[in-house]
DNA sequence: GTTCCGATGCTT
DNA sequence: AGCATCGGAACG
């Protein structure tokens, strides 16, 4: 299965970003011997350039952010609270700042069970597909990357919006309805 | 059920 | 000093 092009991710990031939902994150270890992982997106935030006030892009291209400034399709990585990794995908013209924070996906080979092991939340979800600082930069786009994302064709979910997570600060950005998941999945964030 | 807290290291 | 988090403890 095809990568998906740099062409999905040069959009407005909150487009890329509802877009996501449903589509499939293929994590593979060139080993040996060689592996693979997927898993559906469920739950998504976007992240504004220099405007929004609760992006790791309001201070501009700094050392951290500034691939966030970049070309689309590549995978931002950064380290919250010492311990935990997020994974972000850069969206937007190059020369323009947006990501889309990846929060929640349910393994594929999991989904028919009864009560699949959801992978919920950033950092369990960064952890669980091997994905850490070393990767920051990663083309999601490339045929032979370790990680792509890919459209299998599953029926595109029902779209819900809420206020993003732990970012308080933002004052009218944390107000702002640009968290996406798939309505009623029970592997989102509890948090309204 | 809720709220609180500590861990741990990079960023500004 | 604060953080785009998580898991466990304390409390009700």
């Amino acid at each position: 299965m095809v990568p998906l092009p740099v062409s999905f991710y040069e959009r407005q990031t909150s487009v890329v970003a509802r877009e996501l939902l449903g589509k499939v994150i293929v994590r593979r270890w060139p080993g040996p011997p060689a592996t693979s992982a997927r898993a559906r997106i469920v739950e998504v935030e976007a992240y504004l350039g220099e405007r929004d006030a609760a992006s790791h892009a309001r201070r501009g291209p700094t050392p951290r952010a500034a691939i966030m400034f970049g070309p689309p399709g590549r995978l931002y990585v950064y380290l919250i609270y010492g311990m935990h990794h997020c994974m972000n995908f850069v969206a937007e013209t190059d020369g323009t700042a947006g990501a889309v924070l990846i929060r929640a996906a349910v393994p594929v080979e999991a989904e028919s069970e009864r009560d699949p092991r959801a992978l919920s939340g950033p950092g369990k979800l960064c952890a669980a597909v091997d994905i850490t600082l070393r990767h920051k930069g990663l083309d999601l786009t490339a045929l032979d990357s370790e990680l792509v994302v890919v459209d299998d064709g599953a029926p595109v979910p029902r779209v819900a919006a809420a206020r993003r997570v732990g970012v308080e600060y933002a004052g009218a950005w944390a107000r702002r309805r640009l968290r996406f998941y798939v309505a009623g999945h029970p592997a989102v964030s509890r948090v309204r």
